[in-house]
DNA sequence: CTGTTTATCGTCAGTGAGACGACTATGATC
DNA sequence: GATCATAGTCGTCTCACTGACGATAAACAG
């Protein structure tokens, strides 16, 4: 194909932002609420135009800290940190009525942030259960309240998200990425409970986290902050990779 | 943020192949030849434009059969298929040399083609083993001989693109797309070990694809086109994830 | 002190994978 | 036609890992 700078239409590019932590025994993402048409008023994915001379990543990484204050995982940073990647990229000529936008989603996995509210205007942006935002896998929504579709494409992207989420804990350490930097194994479970929405067993699960080498490493302190009796404290070890995979219960 | 038109920077958006087939016993990737600056003669992954009122899934599709032929995956179309899934979108400021260039990749598995060359051009186009494009993941390219790096960061999304079919080989049972329609247990075992780059147990393997519901469903028919005693023909049944994993051998 | 909660260790049976022996059915070769 | 090489298919054994679940430990609440 010949090179013509004539020839190629102008596309304005965009990233969206899929930000998952797990609140209250519950899988939440991030939603702002949009302040000006189209879609006013509707909740939307946090995102925003890419710039001139900026990478994607990079972009993500900038819209994550201007709407959460987090800081993408980069070795050399001590700001709160979240595990930032790529989704996938979205580009249907109809999906935003202005302009024929592409936008290149990306999943973040913070931890459960200690300010309540995400950012600093507390009218337009909230942590919501991902069931009251999508459809549930097995059936509806909770309570039989059906959710209120996002704006554009969102709806896909945040399903989208949190299907890559559900299966990537399953075969890597990322569910370590939810939980704060020192944490026991009763709250990685719980975090394991909260993303795949089922129940596991304490002593198996304590099993197999403890016996995959390189996944957790025991900072010899203890806590009894869940009540009950004191549980070690651990961190994420550099494993990435688990081998064998956690096993999802069957539905 | 307010929208404004004139507020973002117009981008150049593209589709690029990762084209990966088995041929003798070698996984290959489609590579063109560049007839025009910037890196003019050297390999390059087939791609792109995409046009101004084109899905980014329709333009790799349109891309795909430009180049090769091949129909991507629809139900409903009879001509040679192969499976298309998009891959990872790359958009460094610096990657195309005359523009802002944001390219969506994707992979593409096809059945090894009758035809020796693949589209029309022979000239432009041919499959190279990926050995001889990329280093291999365990040491050097094969035969010592380092790999011409490929133009643009087409090495790095090459990479991305065989990763993603090595690992999805695992779980999915996307290894049938390398086969033709028809194909017996040995057919579908060495695209394993050609995609993998390690033997398997015939015995076991067997064992494991006939023993997974779903994965193949017999037709009937025999072959003896591979030597040996006469096989059963099988054709990939409707299970797309294999539950429990294939699992990769160690290192 | 008793009950409750959470953590942790152990046991046992069943599933599945790796290693590998044995047998079968074809074509090629002597 | 006998023999050999090749590839396919069935079985067996062992080990690792998982799921189910009993038992004990260490905290706090009443």
């Amino acid at each position: 194909m010949p090179y013509d700078p004539a020839a190629f239409p102008p596309f304005a590019v965009t990233v969206d932002l899929v930000v998952l932590t797990v609140r209250r025994h519950e899988l939440c993402a991030l939603a702002v609420r949009r302040g000006e048409p189209p879609y006013q008023g509707r909740w939307a994915l946090p995102g925003g135009f890419v710039r001139a001379e900026e990478d994607l990543t990079a972009a993500a990484a900038r819209e994550l800290n201007e709407e959460t204050g987090l800081r993408a995982h980069d070795p050399g940073s001590s700001a709160a940190e979240a595990h930032l990647e790529q989704l996938a990229t979205y580009g249907d000529p109809q999906r935003d009525p202005r302009m024929r936008v592409v936008s290149v989603a990306h999943l973040v996995l913070a931890p459960d942030l200690p300010s309540p509210t995400p950012g600093g205007d507390a009218h337009s942006a909230r942590w919501a259960p991902v069931d009251t935002l999508i459809a549930g896998p097995g059936g509806t929504g909770r309570e039989e309240e059906q959710p209120i579709p996002l704006a554009f494409d969102h709806d896909r992207i945040l399903s989208d998200g949190v299907e890559r989420a559900r299966s990537k804990i399953e075969y890597s350490s990322l569910a370590t990425a939810f939980c704060p930097s020192e944490f026991t194994v009763g709250e990685l479970r719980r975090v394991y409970e909260a993303v795949w929405g089922v129940v596991l067993d304490p002593r198996n699960f304590h099993r197999k986290v403890t016996g995959t080498p390189g996944f957790l490493v025991p900072t010899g302190g203890t806590t009894t902050r869940q009540g009950g009796r004191p549980a070690q404290l651990f961190r994420a070890g550099g494993a990435t990779l688990l081998n064998p995979p956690m096993l999802r219960p069957e539905v």
